[in-house]
DNA sequence: AACCTTCGTCGATACGCATCGACTAAGGCA
DNA sequence: TGCCTTAGTCGATGCGTATCGACGAAGGTT
């Protein structure tokens, strides 16, 4: 492998022109630069991490700490990392996976190490047994999730809260008076995640500032269930009922339900889906959708984590940034068609 | 942070001394050792990465390459990613995140840059395009799936072809003599993923030698065209129809399918299942059901290039390795139970 | 008794880069 | 003309670790 001495060596400059020609930290001139930058190119040099590392004390990596845990929908986590690593990468970074089989030793580990200049915490939970470890660290953290105590941390997250205001707001504005929210599995409802809480109390707060009735359930992957709960919307609902889910399974029945019921989404009842995967999306026709613009809140905790990393003092306050949900009403009846309108409150 | 030297400083020993402690490549006396070992722990004293890259040559990472395509299924990749990070964990190394952004050039960035011993290489197409640049690799590289042209290349992946053969063979033990395989989404079949045509020359190499007569459709989302596929088997069934998919969708319709058509799954018909999710799995009763053993697959890619990097010369002829699937025989009638009887093939 | 081996430790060096201080040449200003 | 600044480059040093050679001590062999 070829070393920046090699390099200087090609181009008739010592090994530090070579470093300054890299890194722009002094002036050099055109000739100069552009001899070095042919040798570069001609040996193929790449500076070694681990030097470089060493030298500057900088690794130029970033951690990405998920659990794995069960509740978790693989596929979301996979969008977001999927982004982080991309933003990133444009912002000449690399990614280092740290899954917490470790538990929060693994955080210690390779901050101690110098593996990582930040780190990204997925999953966080209410009361999240890394946040201690976390306030000890010496590198900036960001949290994906809103712990109760954040008080001195990054956090960035979806505005769940304000999804669920959406929701009713929604509902209330399409003449419905009251709805049911399928929501989330039981074991996610009693998680130590939190943005189901937060989606929640959302919710009941504007149902009750608007004067709607609204049930909710968790969801599950049966269909008796869902139909009951739907029955049971349907019952008590005193004009056309509105349902509100998050949830897949329970997405892609709930037109088909309605139907047997002869009830028309759109027109007879409405559909709210929150959050939806792309594959839920072709087949929800005449619903209302909340994007929680997962990819939005991912590229948003790289760039906290850059504007944190390269802030002098990096002991700020704390930070809370939620991203707000777009709302999305769809029309048409068949086929992966486009939204037709769009609003964002 | 501490350095070696503060600990040595610490223990009363050289710095030398605390890295041979660590390192255990000469032999230290059992009471400087100990010494050694208190002063590290009262220090909190870890290793600086980037030094021991240097000095040592070796990173102690392991690159994780995963071009994020669309037709790939998220959910699935983070199992792998899951357990290929957990099994580096325990010997001793990290996993850096390649996303397929930069194109194979990323390849030869981390690899030029020192940052990983190996690479993992994911969702590898039958003709993939990083190949040419892995051939000119200086660190191990294992693919995880078989391209056309794997000579001189390690590669491991679930026997597909086997799984085919397997899911004919069941059909034909349990007395079918005619079956449809409900097979992947079209994009995915058109796509250069081929394991989707070993699995199709499997199935069919044995329909032939057992004399089943086997059909071939691709899943979809749309309950209609499953619908029609199940009638022409039905229709065209000499005696009980065999269905076999590795669809989500596909397995959670079929039982329901089924039962309105008057067929009762384990003994009017046969559901084969190839690779379900754990939440499909819940639902699907009285079905033969084929684990294709990602999590074994992501651990022995691990080992194989953990015995590769050990390797004195690493110009190998290369390895193809194939996990053969598991076959479970389910009954029962609700709820989350496990697998009665288990037969291996 | 002379010699060889093994054990246990130390000092010195190299790994490849970033960075600081120093130096020269050239230009600006009085 | 003399002084000061800026551009442009080089040499030297340090980052923290692994590892090689050396060295004394202890034990074993002839």
């Amino acid at each position: 492998m070829p070393t920046s001495k090699d390099v200087a060596a090609a181009a008739g400059v010592s090994q530090s022109t070579v470093s300054y020609v890299m890194s722009g930290k002094r002036p050099i001139s055109e000739k100069t630069r552009l001899r070095v930058e042919a040798a570069i190119e001609q040996l193929t040099y790449r500076p070694n991490a681990g030097a470089r590392a060493l030298a500057s004390r900088k690794s130029q990596v970033i951690g990405l700490v998920l659990p794995i845990t069960p509740e978790a929908h693989l596929g979301s986590l996979m969008e977001f990392i999927a982004v982080i690593a991309a933003t990133a990468r444009r912002l000449d970074h690399d990614v280092l996976l740290v899954t917490d089989e470790e538990g929060s030793q693994g955080l210690e580990r390779v901050v101690g190490q110098q593996l990582c200049d930040g780190l990204i915490l997925m999953q966080v939970e209410a009361d999240d047994e890394r946040i201690p470890v976390v306030r000890k660290l010496r590198v900036p953290v960001v949290f994906i999730g809103i712990p109760n105590d954040s008080a001195g941390l990054n956090c960035i997250d979806a505005d769940f809260a304000r999804a669920g205001e959406l929701c009713v707001e929604e509902m209330a504005a399409a003449g419905h008076t009251s709805g049911v929210i399928i929501g989330w599995r039981p074991r996610l409802v009693g998680s130590r995640l939190n943005y189901v809480g937060r989606f929640l109390g959302g919710a009941n707060a504007a149902a009750e500032r608007l004067g709607v009735s609204l049930n909710h359930v968790p969801a599950t992957s049966d269909r008796r269930s869902i139909e009951a709960a739907v029955d049971a919307c349907i019952a008590g609902a005193e004009g056309k009922p509105a349902f509100v889910s998050p949830d897949v399974t329970v997405l892609e029945l709930l037109p088909r339900i309605l139907h047997e019921r002869g009830l028309e989404p759109g027109k007879d009842a409405s559909i709210i889906a929150v959050g939806p995967t792309p594959d839920v999306l072709i087949e929800l026709q005449e619903s209302t959708v909340l994007d929680l613009q997962p990819r939005e809140v991912s590229r948003r905790a790289v760039e906290i984590l850059f504007s944190l990393m390269q802030a002098d003092r990096p002991d700020k306050d704390g930070l809370l940034e939620l991203i707000p949900p777009r709302v999305t009403h769809r029309h048409g009846t068949a086929g992966p068609t486009v939204p037709v309108t769009q609003s964002i409150h």
